[in-house]
DNA sequence: CTTCTAACCTAATCAGATC
DNA sequence: GATCTGATTAGGTTAGAAG
């Protein structure tokens, strides 16, 4: 199968911004999708660990591709074949600790949307992974509206519409 | 410039832990 | 069983790299 790897080789820690995590390019590689769209985390981390990049980052490969597969799927009136085979694992339920609810509780209320660099900060003080901190802040968000911190910025509306095309070609 | 798509988001839902 | 909360999903948006 063919394995992705970033354009210059290197995972750029350093470059890292107050913004996002800077993106990296795969190369093509669907086998494994076209297998089981649906990996567990066993499968996810065998991935990761095939590839040499972390699980979450496999993960959010997973969501892009099957996002883009499906509205393919529609636009073609084909069927989407959903899951096959059993459900496989989830990730284990991570624990947080008072203490550690006590400091990202602290964090969101002075930011609800954390950068990818208070984000890694904050995964350094509580070792609650980075990838973990950022389903904490999705959950909070969604159970705890209200006092408007920075909305994700909506541009204007409807102008930027769906691209309606993947990578791969039928 | 435009196009492509990784990274990010919301909303709904599933599921493990605790009472 | 109800409640809380972490994990996963569908599906949409934003922004950075490549053409």
């Amino acid at each position: 199968m063919a394995l992705p790897t970033p354009s210059d080789g290197t995972i750029p820690v350093e470059a890292w911004g107050r913004g996002r995590r800077r993106r990296l390019v795969w190369t093509q590689s669907q086998t494994c999708f076209e297998r089981n769209p649906y990996p567990g985390i066993t499968t996810r981390e065998r991935l990761a660990q095939a590839i040499g990049f972390p699980e979450p980052w496999v993960q959010i490969w997973f969501q892009n591709e099957r996002s883009c597969q499906l509205r393919q799927h529609r636009q073609e009136s084909l069927p989407w074949p959903g899951r096959r085979g059993p459900q496989e694992g989830r990730q284990m339920r991570t624990t947080v600790t008072g203490s550690q609810t006590a400091l990202l509780l602290r964090a969101f209320e002075k930011d609800r949307f954390p950068g990818i660099a208070a984000k890694e900060e904050l995964a350094r003080e509580t070792g609650i992974p980075e990838s973990r901190i950022q389903i904490w802040f999705q959950n909070q968000r969604a159970r705890h509206p209200g006092q408007a911190g920075r909305e994700p910025v909506q541009a204007d509306g409807l102008c930027n519409a769906a691209p309606g095309r993947c990578h791969s070609a039928p």
